[in-house]
DNA sequence: ATACCAAGTGGGAAAAAGTGGGAAATCGGT
DNA sequence: ACCGATTTCCCACTTTTTCCCACTTGGTAT
């Protein structure tokens, strides 16, 4: 399981590690999209299989209209990237990713249990500040709606 | 069971000791996460299962989809950390869990059940006597709502 | 009272993780 | 094919973490 908050750096390559304690379970190659709420997703390969089949199925029950279930999955798969995770732990993260959330020399790098995200360090913090105040009650809302 | 109340120091190092009588039941990994009322939740990692699972079943559903869900997941596996019992029965706790409930020099260790609590050793003797004030009230009103 | 044992505390040395940068390899354009 | 620019690979430095040992304190048994 993915899960704990750390502070990386980016070089001036683009360059960020993977906490050691991610390494063994995100293998040797990882699917980087762009996330949702201003943070990119890591998926492993395997993960990405089971998100990615998900997404595609229309026959869901996913609420999406199938147009809009179009440009989500346009936006999802045409933006992702399969990246190498080198020798020493680190990724690259493509120019057009790094853009898109605003990251500059500090990234906050969180394992959120099946996947890992990237924030901008500092929007990363506050957004955290913001959901702790609402934690008790996401954690009572979602408790009554999963019975 | 995990019962008492056990004041340790917090070295410069961020370690604590466990109660001697907890580390059996403990094992020799444990899960910590920001818990709620401004104190740390510890979890076995067998309590851990329970809690994680019934959080997030991403067998139903993409985990990622619904905001609420993203954001109670950033909670509760972004800032909670698997940790290691040292050999002489310490954890450490991560600088992000530190700093969210003011830890310094001395921690309050509770055993609450399943699960240890770790406070601030002067909010939890505040908190601890507010508590005792009210504890009659508070046993009725749960022997109310258990019928 | 004294010696012993268990629990908690502190710190030094070794190992690991993270960061930075140079050299080799690859790519693209002319 | 050649040159410059970008990417990839590898090595080295620094900081943090981990591991281990030793000291202290308080309770217990002789």
């Amino acid at each position: 399981m993915l899960i704990g908050e750390y502070i990386h750096t980016i070089d001036e390559k683009n360059r960020v590690s993977m906490p050691a304690k991610f390494r063994k379970e995100l293998g040797k190659k990882i699917i980087i999209t762009p996330g949702l709420d201003s943070c990119l997703f890591i998926f492993t390969l395997k993960e990405w299989e089971k998100v990615s089949t998900r997404l595609s199925d229309t026959n869901t029950d996913l609420s999406f209209l199938k147009a809009d279930q179009r440009n989500f999955n346009r936006y999802m798969f045409g933006r992702a990237a399969e990246v190498e995770i080198d020798s020493i732990g680190r990724i690259l993260i493509p120019d057009f990713l790094k853009d898109r959330i605003g990251l500059k020399n500090s990234a906050a790098v969180i394992g959120v249990g099946d996947r890992v995200e990237i924030w901008n360090d500092k929007v990363w913090s506050q957004n955290a500040d913001v959901v702790e105040k609402q934690a008790p009650e996401l954690a009572e809302k979602l408790g009554n709606e999963k019975k």
